[in-house]
DNA sequence: CTGTATGCAAATCATTTGCAGCTTA
DNA sequence: TAAGCTGCAAATGATTTGCATACAG
């Protein structure tokens, strides 16, 4: 895996702005400077990325993926409603209670999601 | 809005599989008896149902999105890894620790994913 | 009857892919 | 140079929409 210009400039543009960004929107900011570069781009970087567990996607209620930068590590993220800055917050985190976790983060909590994934009653 | 017979055999197929199904499973499994169903009618009972909250969904890692029968109450998902049923794990219960609550739904927690919707520091 | 719901076919739109030329190490 | 990128244009595939007809209340 090569580290081009091109990679680096996305990497670049999602480390400083630590929020979910669609591709549409990185093809934006990119295309400023790199005025060549062409969204199939952008997509098969972010698909790189997101093997090499440097991004994290998620879905925006439009059904567009969005991606932001994030460690490698298994961990939550706490999005900021207003700014929508991008937080990681870590598993040992987890296992406390969400107040004083969100406290330590100085984070106020307005709605969480939450999914678990394991063995039901009948399949265990 | 009608109860109309294709709305109930739909809300039907989900209430007994009671996991996250895609538009087009649930077209197959409908089909058999509605020989004259429209795809894009099962997606316009769906959306109609997830603004009614009888549905939630999910985007599977293929990129479809997939549906469950739900409560309407704000609650959060337990996914059996094996067979896909879903049960929903209510509000009060996620204040408890996740070693707990699980075990007391007799579910083996493997994976879990969380997000927190909120205000950082810089925006509270 | 009147307002909805539905089937059908066509349109959308984000994402993916094939391929030829260009870069990186 | 060899292997890996990238742009461009075309293909995909899930979801949506327009419209004329059929149904629910």
């Amino acid at each position: 895996m090569y580290a081009t210009s091109t990679r680096r400039a996305l990497v670049d543009v999602l480390k400083k702005e630590r929020r979910y960004l669609t591709a549409a929107a990185l093809y934006g900011r990119l295309r400023a400077r790199r005025p060549k570069l062409a969204l199939s781009t952008v997509y098969r970087t972010l698909e790189l990325l997101g093997r090499m567990g440097t991004v994290s996607s998620r879905i925006e209620p439009s059904g567009e993926a969005s991606f932001v930068f994030c460690s490698d590590a298994h961990h939550h993220h706490a999005i900021c409603t207003v700014c929508g800055h991008v937080d990681d917050v870590d598993c040992d985190a987890i296992e406390l209670f969400k107040g004083a976790l969100l406290s330590n983060q100085s984070f106020l909590l307005d709605e969480h999601s939450l999914e678990f994934y394991g063995r039901c009653s009948r399949c265990r």
